[in-house]
DNA sequence: TTTAAATAGGACTATGTTAGTCCAATAGAA
DNA sequence: TTCTATTGGACTAACATAGTCCTATTTAAA
């Protein structure tokens, strides 16, 4: 099974509240409200596009989230890496040494999946949070 | 995190291991340890595999699994369908009714996720057991 | 006709991931 | 000082994946 996850999922209708308001500031409570997204979760996933340099925000009260990228300089592949960490179709594709598979030895079919490792991975980067706003 | 099963894995590599192989009927036992796939795990994959007429097998002594498909007949799409049940790359999207989306009413990124849904089948419809032997 | 080798298949467990919750701290405007 | 908002750590619940165990059933060979 593949699957983009619920939590990409509900950054993406973020970020297409955040890029269709007339606000300057979003707040996360607003986002959560009109969407039906459970706010802490939501919180969290503000704080990582936030750390990816995809959002910026100002704290306290009148505070909140804007966008300070244009959506399509948003790769959909950034997105998820911010959000869910390697994106990477097969364990032992990951770089991290730490994950190391114990089939190494004898994985028949280490490059073609490689080969499609790639493929997705192009698809995922020629999608901009453009496509979805 | 999007990702290829294990099992598709397995299954990928058992398919390789049978189409190279000399013997008319290749066994379960044959692949798992030339392989390090672990028997039993791997025995339900090949009965998923003749469940979709992709092998055929013979009980008993002497018995085993044989392709009766060419490899550039079946779409990895098929397989992974096969293996772990629906492809779709959001909960929502799928067809079964019982698998209702409690966003339905304000999910506002349905339709190009849609369309990127559309994007990674073709792909993996494209893509052929051949492009892995 | 017995035995051994093989597929067939149900039930279960262990582990890891995802989604979601709870709580406390910090920042800033009114 | 109080209220509103982001920040962030720790935890839990639910689910999916990977793997195991056990018992038929089938068939060729001894």
């Amino acid at each position: 099974m593949i699957r983009i996850s619920k939590k990409v999922e509900y950054a993406l209708m973020a970020l297409k509240f955040i890029s269709h308001s007339e606000h300057k500031l979003v707040t996360a409570r607003e986002i959560s409200d009109t969407n039906n997204i459970p706010y802490d979760l939501l919180s969290k996933i503000l704080q990582k596009l936030k750390n990816e340099n995809i959002l910026a925000s100002t704290q306290g009260t009148n505070g909140g989230y804007f966008l300070i990228k244009r959506p399509d300089e948003i790769p959909l592949y950034n997105l998820m890496n911010a959000i869910d960490g390697d994106t990477a179709i097969a364990e032992c594709l990951n770089e991290s040494t730490d994950n190391y598979c114990c089939l190494t030895e004898t994985c028949s079919i280490k490059s073609p999946v490689s080969k499609l490792q790639k493929e997705v991975e192009e698809l995922f980067k020629r999608k901009t949070i453009s496509d979805f706003v």
